[in-house]
DNA sequence: CCTAATATTGACCGATTGGTCGGGCATTGT
DNA sequence: ACAATGCCCGACCAATCGGTCAATATTAGG
């Protein structure tokens, strides 16, 4: 009695998984201590000991959730209706705003990309976004198949130019933003929508002087 | 006596900054422990702190020397003589080659963006590669008014395009490496080629089925 | 050869780390 | 009513952390 039970459906592990979580987020594996995110959670360390067998199964968990999560989160953004450059145009749009939406998860696994070379990563990213690079892969290769792009460029790296626009401008924009040249570091729509564009029309002018059948 | 000397000019403070190089790259603050460092050095902990006043300090020595190192590394990419578009295929091959050889400054100095979110990170890579992004937008400015390039783009935009292209792959070839499309793994050259066309030429037909006028 | 300054060290410190242990508290099936 | 079971905690542990200090090598100058 007393204490008002602001977590009803609490259940523990759930509290400990989303302290850890935000700890992890924002700091390295050495850097959180299993303290802190007792006190997070607002339970006692021994306590976390009766749900995780060690501070490496924990983190494990922790990323394996967000890992999941984020992959779901990203495979949304794919929806391979359409022409094929509005297919890009949402598909840009979306990924970018998946990736600010959630930033705990994409720091969390580019945190551990980074760390653990290509050993850990293998289990999660890898495995994890496969699927939304083939995904956008078989979008481009289907646009080259029906004319409306040209033929004579790697769909994969088309795809690896593309999601590392976004994965660029997520890890950087706070950089960005101190730039003088720089005016969309505060809106990804507009990134995306120029980043688009550029790739579907080039930086070439289209022969000569034709000029501005842009539409 | 006895002890070869392997190192002459030695100078204990080089061996301690190198070896806390070679472990803050590639792990986290928290994670390398003055011990190792002085292990790694072949020196007493007791030694460094002759050199350095504590941990931090070390700490940033290093971070400030390699992302100097790096920026005149990065700097030296930027060669603003000829067209603009084979300004654009050398830069994009030195710059991303750069990233590729000194592996150790790039991890440390992208780490410490990740942990501290604009902070820190303002003093380095903000100030640091300000003037690499700087001396990029001044090229493809230059091509714009010069009639090279399209008018109607934004420069900042299209340097930032190219920067994160090199930078995602530097970070995720271990990774794309196992995709089953990728094949640009392992030939950062044959990468920079390609983005670079696709960013000259646009990915849309030059008009209709005229087609294959390519080169 | 002596001295003074610089390098370098082993031993040590309090604090914090990940992890353990034994026992309370509460719920539940019987 | 009672035993059992999961949940939870304070206290504790050995190890390691960053950092200090007094004492010793090593070098340079006169």
């Amino acid at each position: 009695m007393g204490d008002l039970p602001l977590v009803i459906e609490g259940e523990g592990r759930q509290r400990i998984l989303a302290a850890a979580e935000k700890l992890f987020s924002d700091k390295a594996f050495d850097a959180v201590s299993m303290n802190a995110i007792a006190l997070q959670a607002g339970i006692s360390k021994a306590n976390i000991y009766h749900y995780f067998p060690n501070k490496d199964a924990l983190y494990l968990a922790v990323l394996r959730a967000a890992s999941q999560s984020l992959r779901t989160l990203l495979n949304d953004a794919v929806d391979a209706h359409g022409a094929v450059v509005d297919v890009l145009r949402h598909f840009a749009r979306c990924h970018l705003q998946a990736l600010l939406d959630r930033p705990e998860w994409v720091r969390l696994v580019w945190r551990e990309i980074l760390e653990k070379g290509a050993s850990r990563a293998q289990e999660f990213a890898e495995q994890g976004f496969a699927d939304v690079f083939s995904a956008l892969v078989a979008v481009l290769e289907a646009g080259q198949s029906r004319g409306e792009l040209r033929v004579d460029f790697d769909p994969a790296l088309v795809a690896t130019l593309l999601l590392g626009a976004n994965v660029f401008f997520f890890q950087s924009r706070d950089i960005l933003r101190h730039y003088p040249h720089v005016t969309f570091a505060d809106d990804p729509a507009g990134y995306d929508a120029g980043i688009v564009e550029i790739l579907l029309r080039g930086l070439i002018p289209v022969s000569s002087v034709d000029t501005t059948s842009t539409r």
